[in-house]
DNA sequence: CAGCTTTTCCGAAGCGTTTCGGATCGCATC
DNA sequence: GATGCGATCCGAAACGCTTCGGAAAAGCTG
């Protein structure tokens, strides 16, 4: 028979229960378990000893009522468009949230109906007291969410940036520098018809990676022809019909193709086959590899020349600079560009 | 100039903002907003239109404090084993997330590090006072979350069942059914040696189906055979293994397989082809059919003879049961079985 | 020893919401 | 005219936490 409601655990142990249980006032149990300097260090040392036996773990409520913290960030992203999804989209899903878990932060998932304004989802999760903080995916160039974001003062973070230099958090790879160096590499073996399949246009990353690839073609005096830049989804789909369209006029067919991912460049190669031109020998190719999973560009026929960078390893700092700007550390100190590698490997030649 | 801070919107308006712009009470406000009956009709719309031109949000964490219901739900996971994820994972996190939305319920993921210990992360979750349910997939046979979250009185629903009858809100197909008519199937067309491709022991819906499978067997007058059971992951390559390894022994060979999702049977056919055998002339296939995309058993071929129910039709009334539950509705409706269908197509023969 | 600082503690207020127990008023009933 | 009643409203307390402003005691300084 025991009395104290706290043994069975049946009910929440509060501060009350361990400021009664040593004798204490709520208000020192709470400094010291939050680590304030004027609490001795002994009874610092019984209160964590009396939470961990009665299993305590802090209202997140009540404290968001009174620090305007719940400790959870949260993600809004349009239902994916393929319903089987993409590769991309488990992976970043499952990196973000294990690692906010990591951190003891909760992470919140809202799949947006597409009827609905994104703007007025953020508003309402915010105004709410649910969420601390934003994870902020697939920038726009005139991206209202963050200007929503901005203008509230909300804590956030970008997988990408709007412009070259900006004011907020944000892990980005070097996208110019894709650009460049994929198209500088096809004009250093020769090639001026150049095609590009990019992705959305309307995307950062997309347009950060035109103008690498347009500042490369006027360096070597190459006049940037739109006929040969392609804006559309990165699917292999997209690879495969938009090369069958761009070499129909053996006038003005490209003799390289830049792919802005790997899936991309797969719908490339086999729109080729399909032609019986051969890369390189024919058509020079490469990409930019996000290294995704089940996706080996060096296991390709031929193997595939790209820049690369892991895209599963940008979650993690995504979570850390997050609760970094959570914990409001200068923006400066929150803005990661990770480098780019470049492979060559024989999905190129001189012509 | 406006002295209105509710105005510029810049900060979040409260009931005791609208109470001071209308001259009520916040109790009567908060009446108003609640739909309780001892409140003016003419009141209740003043108030109404207050709280939309102040753009109100209730504060959760307030509500949650005062009445205990956070207005979130939750579904905590392990990592996906692929990182590229199963197709579906995608399927059910944005089901889920999508149609908890259209629901006014928030939905928190939580992707569990291997290393942790389910129960005590549904634990923490409660304690902390951020869930108000859980939705529960994968259930095992003997399954500590359901025991936990039961224990304790935590509003749950489970995507399958741990028994034939049980005592908690759940959505279920028929999988009894399933591993039943799909032997039935192939001893009315003589088979004898009959060879089933399972999922992982310890899940309810393999058991079901095994129990299924063995009533059947057992009704025919056929001795179950272990040797032609396997369990093991739902994938192509599951598939393709353990159909190689079944056809070795030619006097042991199974006459037919049933797979236990489409991706096995794909595996299945993958392997006969490979040694040159052809579907159904020398061996049947039936499988279960998750109606995944992508994955169309009558584009197979041959076109695949199936039980079929809509995996993503259950995501929705899966997040309708919670909510009811959260309501106090009584365990007893809140129990769905969906039927599920059997098409038959050219993928099996008589023996 | 008066006056100061340091260390360690505590009471009370406040965050925004719901809810319990009345209060007030007008009106029909006896 | 006292009584009761329904409709409509309100004050205050409570949920569990943090924090502000001090208080008490002990040690130091001049």
């Amino acid at each position: 028979m025991c009395r104290h409601a706290s043994r069975n655990a049946l009910t929440v142990a509060t501060l009350k229960d361990i400021s009664r249980k040593l004798g204490l006032s709520v208000t020192q149990v709470s400094r010291a378990l939050n680590g304030h300097s004027d609490v001795n260090e002994e009874t610092r040392l019984r209160v964590r000893e009396a939470a961990q036996q009665l299993n305590y773990q802090p209202n997140l409520s009540a404290r968001k009522l009174a620090t305007g913290r719940s400790g959870i960030v949260g993600l809004v992203i349009p239902a994916p468009g393929h319903p089987e999804g993409d590769p991309l989209f488990v992976q970043m899903i499952s990196g973000l949230s294990a690692h906010f878990s990591k951190l003891d932060i909760r992470f919140l998932l809202h799949i947006a109906d597409e009827r609905e304004d994104a703007v007025a989802v953020h508003r309402r999760l915010v105004d709410s007291a649910t969420l601390d903080g934003f994870v902020v995916v697939e920038p726009r160039i005139n991206d209202e969410r963050i200007a929503f974001l901005k203008k509230r003062g909300i804590p956030f973070v970008v997988h990408g940036r709007t412009a070259a230099t900006v004011d907020y958090p944000f892990f980005d790879i070097d996208n110019y520098g894709v650009g460049y160096r994929l198209t500088r590499h096809l004009l250093d073996l020769g090639h001026r018809r150049i095609a590009f399949l990019n992705g959305m246009a309307d995307r950062t990353y997309c347009a950060a990676r035109t103008r690498g690839h347009v500042d490369a073609l006027t360096e070597a005096g190459v006049r940037f022809d739109p006929a040969l830049h392609c804006n559309g989804r990165m699917h292999r789909a997209t690879g495969l019909v938009e090369t069958i369209r761009l070499m129909q006029d053996k006038a003005t067919r490209p003799t390289a193709f830049i792919a802005g991912n790997t899936m991309l460049a797969k719908g490339i190669y086999e729109a080729l086959a399909a032609q019986n031109l051969s890369v390189p020998n024919d058509v020079s190719v490469v990409a930019h590899d996000d290294l995704l999973p089940d996706l080996e560009t060096a296991a390709m026929h031929p193997p595939l020349t790209t820049t690369e960078s892991a895209l599963h390893l940008s979650w993690p700092p995504l979570a850390n600079l997050l609760v970094s700007a959570l914990d409001g550390q200068a923006v400066e100190k929150l803005q990661i560009v990770s480098e780019i590698g470049f492979i060559e490997r024989q999905s190129t030649k001189a012509v």
